[in-house]
DNA sequence: AGGAAGATCTACT
DNA sequence: GTAGATCTTCCTA
């Protein structure tokens, strides 16, 4: 399968995270490879979204939404790592939060990283699929169109689904657009 | 030093 | 399904 160009994610935050659905992530561990399709995103903007990071300016901790499209942007919440990718037009400020996925390859792996009552709660929350796929502060900065990284992301088959949306989940104030986005009737939705 | 933050788990109704 | 405790950084005072 083909990896995602860097122009893809040069591209307004909200068409990146929908673009993104139906893709592949894919953890590189030392002895193996995690996967999973992507079924939930959502966009963060700069200094106009209140909801965003970088809504306060850049910071240190927030640079990289300000830096080159294709990097991962891995931040910690509530006790969870959080995945973005820096998503945005060139000189312009954003992410795409992704916050779910279906699982495919290494789901024995996932499940001693994570321990759910049922399957379908292995990877459906941002912070979830990022302990199942051991992804911490460690890939803080990775670019996800190189090859060699620890974390890339694919081109899905080409499988056909209905894309919803709404808006995004637990922010306090949120944007008058619904920026987020899921893939209609996955189970593996937060 | 204190508190907020894009969440999760558990234990109830 | 909803409620409350608790998870760990980094920002702000």
């Amino acid at each position: 399968m083909k990896m995602l160009s860097h122009d893809f994610y040069e591209r307004d935050p909200a068409l990146v995270a929908t673009g993104l659905l139906g893709k592949v992530l894919v953890r590189k561990l030392d002895a193996e490879v995690l996967s999973g399709i992507i079924v939930e995103t959502e966009a963060y903007y700069g200094r106009h979204d209140p909801a965003s990071r970088a809504y306060r300016g850049r910071k240190r901790f927030n640079e990289l939404m300000f830096m080159g499209a294709g990097k991962t942007f891995i931040y910690m919440v509530h006790g969870n790592w959080l995945l973005n990718t820096v998503a945005h037009l060139k000189g312009d400020v954003g992410a795409v939060l992704i916050r779910a996925i279906e699982p495919r390859k290494g789901i024995k792996t996932m499940q001693k990283n994570r321990n759910p009552k049922k399957l379908r709660d292995l990877t459906n929350g941002p912070g979830k699929l990022t302990k199942a796929l051991a992804i911490t502060k460690e890939l803080n900065g990775i670019d996800v169109t190189q090859k060699a990284s620890q974390l890339v992301i694919l081109e899905g088959e080409k499988e056909s689904f209905e894309v919803c949306f709404s808006h995004r989940i637990g922010v306090k104030i949120d944007l008058p657009r619904k920026l987020r986005f899921f893939v209609k009737g996955n189970r593996c939705i937060s």
